[in-house]
DNA sequence: TCGTACATGTCAACACGCTGACATGATGCA
DNA sequence: TGCATCATGTCAGCGTGTTGACATGTACGA
């Protein structure tokens, strides 16, 4: 209780560092999106239900972590906009099963390119190698914050 | 625009796995730092002010990369609760320069050591090594993307 | 000296995400 | 069968952060 903890640098701290990264490469990826009026929710969700076509809401917003609720706005956006289709009637439980619509799939096609763009630039220092090995700690720090606990972000 | 560019996975992507993390961290810290009533962006604040007394709301926002009008809530915020100490009048410009009181420096060390268990937890699975080469490799992540740019995240 | 540019603090309005709450449909068990 | 439990979708309210705008104080150059 003596001394104030740490005296190492902000930026010499992974929590710092981390923050700045995410927080940087979110900002480039507006930034890239902007001219597709896509946002960065929304572009995260079209490219979610491409790999995985007739996710539920909720399956949805796991995945982005973020609550059911905010995941709902993006989805009744995207639709109103003709960028995804979901089921009127749910076929099982309550769940509404989700998919892109061709408008969507074009859309994506562009955002992708926009993206892939910011992430080549971003990893431009990086050797593939560094690249799998950064990816692998981070997941690393993930597990080890116990990943297992966040089965939603509320709830 | 055949086909919609990136086949990998997204657990595989730099830009979801690094906001992946960021957002557990976030949320690990807020649950260690709600027992003494901070916030993230309070407790950021405070370790700023210790490690650079006398910083303006400005450089602040800056150095958290947020607006200079969220920085000023989280001030006042923190003002009212008498953590930290505002001139009341400017010594030089417009800029009000920041200190810690001694009630914002004794609390603040509480959050470090709640702050330093979840840094730990979370870096529990790297060697020093491992977390250094993090450190530099999301740094050169974040020079990559253009760091000139942002002098502030408004304006 | 004047005026232009720039940085800072502050106010207002808006967007986004979260928590809390509720209704509904499915599942499992007594 | 009846009931408890769970997951999902949805509504309302709140907090936080952002953009836009404005006033003020400083520094620089004609």
């Amino acid at each position: 209780m003596s001394q104030a903890g740490i005296s190492r640098p902000v930026d010499e701290q992974v929590g710092y560092v981390l923050k700045k990264a995410a927080t940087v490469l979110r900002a480039a990826m507006d930034n890239a999106l902007r001219p597709l009026d896509l946002t960065v929710s929304q572009y995260a969700c079209l490219e979610l239900l491409r790999q995985q076509p007739g996710l539920s809401g909720s399956e949805l917003a796991r995945a982005m972590f973020v609550s059911r609720q905010s995941m709902n706005l993006v989805l009744k956006g995207l639709e109103r906009r003709g960028l995804l289709i979901r089921s009127p009637v749910p076929p099982h439980g309550k769940a509404l099963p989700t998919r892109l619509a061709p408008a969507g799939l074009e859309r994506l096609a562009a955002a992708n390119e926009a993206v892939s763009v910011v992430e080549k630039k971003m990893l431009a220092g990086l050797t593939p190698e560094a690249e799998r090995r950064l990816c692998a700690d981070l997941t690393a720090c993930v597990e080890a914050l116990g990943d297992d606990l966040p089965a939603d972000v509320s709830d």
